[in-house]
DNA sequence: GCAATTGGCGCAAACGTTTCCAGTAGGTGG
DNA sequence: CCACCTACTGGAAACGTTTGCGCCAATTGC
């Protein structure tokens, strides 16, 4: 190959390679002639620095890390996107991984450990899992990292840092909601052990409904990850037999659609026979025909402020403080939801 | 910091850093015993490999690059899940880029140049666009690479690898199920300058058409990108005056989902007014209550011969031959297509 | 029993940068 | 005129690996 080096750069604008490193990295102990004539060679030659080497030497590579969770939520696809446009705005690019779906197998760990090897600067971590979250807590001295979307309860006291909206508040904030539209007795569904995301959800809603005297009965969620297909499932269960709710909050978007799709097969109506509502607003949820009431999640706003703290994080060094920003979600009001239905 | 490196391994378990470079690349010509020795210090010491230094010491990085086309098309953002499945598969990592929106400023050129800066081994490109295309293919000989969902029409002549679905087949086969349903008169949706991908598609509508005797009207789509919003301003224009199409084919999904929302909006009834179809299959299009009749791309395909196509030429290293595999699509059927209304 | 082969290992030179330290030339103050 | 500073530049040692080549001992072939 041959590829151009700094060295032939050095030789070609008769300097040493010392002053070339110097003039590609806006050092300002050169003069600024000599810093023309090397630049200008390089344009000439098309010369592109080894980023390796780069890296290798200054011992700081410019790129983090993010592992999604392999689940097929489109929201961390899009976050992912998200997160990529402001770590370029920040001078830093992004190196993709994707955990494993099943949880017996989970290789976070793995994936962690590899991007320490390829010696990214720090972690992103968009993912909910109470392990998860614990395994980027044993690595912290390793390597900076932010959890992302989901934050640990914070009296567990885990040395990580976060940022997330406030579920808990969300959940209220939908139970408040459902309340004011006369529903007094609905089911929460998609209750989740082991993820913090999903448990302060359920907290918050059920702490809503007592405070407002609401019934709830919650429907448990068997498997890890929310699917469209896991939700029709569960709601035809749930739909064929007479209903006493009149409402039904779904932990995640992603299971309020697949209750559409269940409620459509049974010829249900909806807000008609009874409201729907879900959690995370996610793209879908927009589309003409769904419109669905949501809780919504700031992506954009919650990957700005995850690769700003990481960020900042990497450029002051290790230190022993932890952030935990929430971030104030909002609720989006569109055509799922309606006043119960009269009773017969 | 100081990290524990392969020196420190050497020193540990009494051979020299040859002998443990070797143990860890599975190199035949040590012994099994020793090897073991040296692994279990590894473990012990918890000892990690700096992949940076490797790759430079190696020139060979196990990265892909990819560079995905800042559009709103959730399209891209699933296809690059798809790409990190298939090159983890393979024992590549993905470094993930993304392009500028707008055209004056196209950032590929800049991207490319970076990654190969990053030493990556080769770089994938989801994109249609004429101009990207004709970028890689001065890349050629310093870097491999394979353009995925595209390709540029055969008797052109450019030198560059891609996958993608035949969309002059896929295109043609929508045009024909319109007829077969009885449609004679139709409006073809998005047609787009700049693309292979589009032009594509629109010959091969227009060219059924032709030999079915139908009569299409083609609407150029104004920008670069195919979004909701696009696809609703336009419909919304077209719906409004009188209309003697009885179907509208779109050269995107997304385009279809904003004339789903026009037609909402102005109280028209699909099927029942006009069918619609889309092209590629998007993840929403499947959805309760949208349910599109569209063409759809093989994404998890394109993805794969994509990543195994890269990965060959890596492997042989640099020869001259192209290769140009078209993917067959398939038509799939939904709820947006109908029989023409009777006539009034 | 000796030459030739082979298996196992180490030395040291890469890979392409950054960066510490030292050096040189010219200017300035006394 | 000398000491000292300032503004640049260069030499060379890192950074943590891989890898071509050579060495030694043990085995093999005859």
């Amino acid at each position: 190959m041959g590829r151009i080096t700094i060295r032939d750069i050095a030789r070609l604008s008769g300097v040493s390679v010392t002053t070339v490193s110097r003039a590609l990295n806006d050092d300002p102990e050169i003069r600024a002639e000599t810093r023309e004539r090397v630049l200008r060679v390089c344009r000439e030659t098309g010369y592109r620095a080894n980023l390796l080497a780069r890296s290798l030497s200054s011992s700081r590579s410019h790129v983090l890390g993010v592992i999604l969770p392999d689940i097929s939520n489109p929201f961390y696809a899009v976050l992912s996107l998200h997160i990529e446009s402001c770590a370029k705005a920040r001078g830093y690019q992004i190196m993709l991984c994707r955990g494993h779906p099943d949880d017996r197998n989970d290789n976070t760990e793995e994936l962690i450990s590899y991007l320490i090897g390829q010696q990214v600067d720090g972690i992103l971590l968009p993912n909910s899992s109470s392990r998860a979250t614990a395994l980027l807590a044993r690595y912290d001295r390793a390597i900076p990292s932010v959890l992302i979307g989901s934050a640990p309860p914070e009296d567990l006291g885990i040395r990580v840092n976060s940022v997330s909206n406030d579920n808990y508040m969300g959940a209220q904030m939908a139970a408040e909601y459902l309340h004011r539209l006369g529903h007094r007795d609905v089911v929460y569904l998609g209750a989740r052990p082991g993820s913090y995301t999903h448990a302060l959800r359920h907290a918050g809603f059920l702490a809503a409904a007592k405070r407002l005297r609401m019934r709830v009965e919650s429907i448990p969620s068997p498997l890890h990850a929310s699917t469209i297909a896991q939700g029709r499932t569960m709601a035809a269960a749930l739909l064929r037999r007479p209903m006493t709710q009149t409402a039904i909050f779904c932990a995640a978007d992603m299971l309020a659609l697949g209750v559409m799709e269940a409620a459509d097969e049974l010829g249900l109506d909806i807000p008609g026979d009874f409201s729907l509502m879900g959690y995370d607003n996610i793209d879908y949820s927009a589309l003409p025909k769904i419109r669905l009431t949501t809780v919504a999640q700031p992506f954009a706003d919650l990957a700005r402020e995850g690769v700003e703290m990481l960020v900042a994080q990497i450029k002051r060094g290790e230190s022993g403080t932890y952030v935990r920003r929430l971030i104030t979600p909002t609720l989006v009001e569109r055509a799922t939801c309606a006043p119960p239905p009269a009773r017969d």
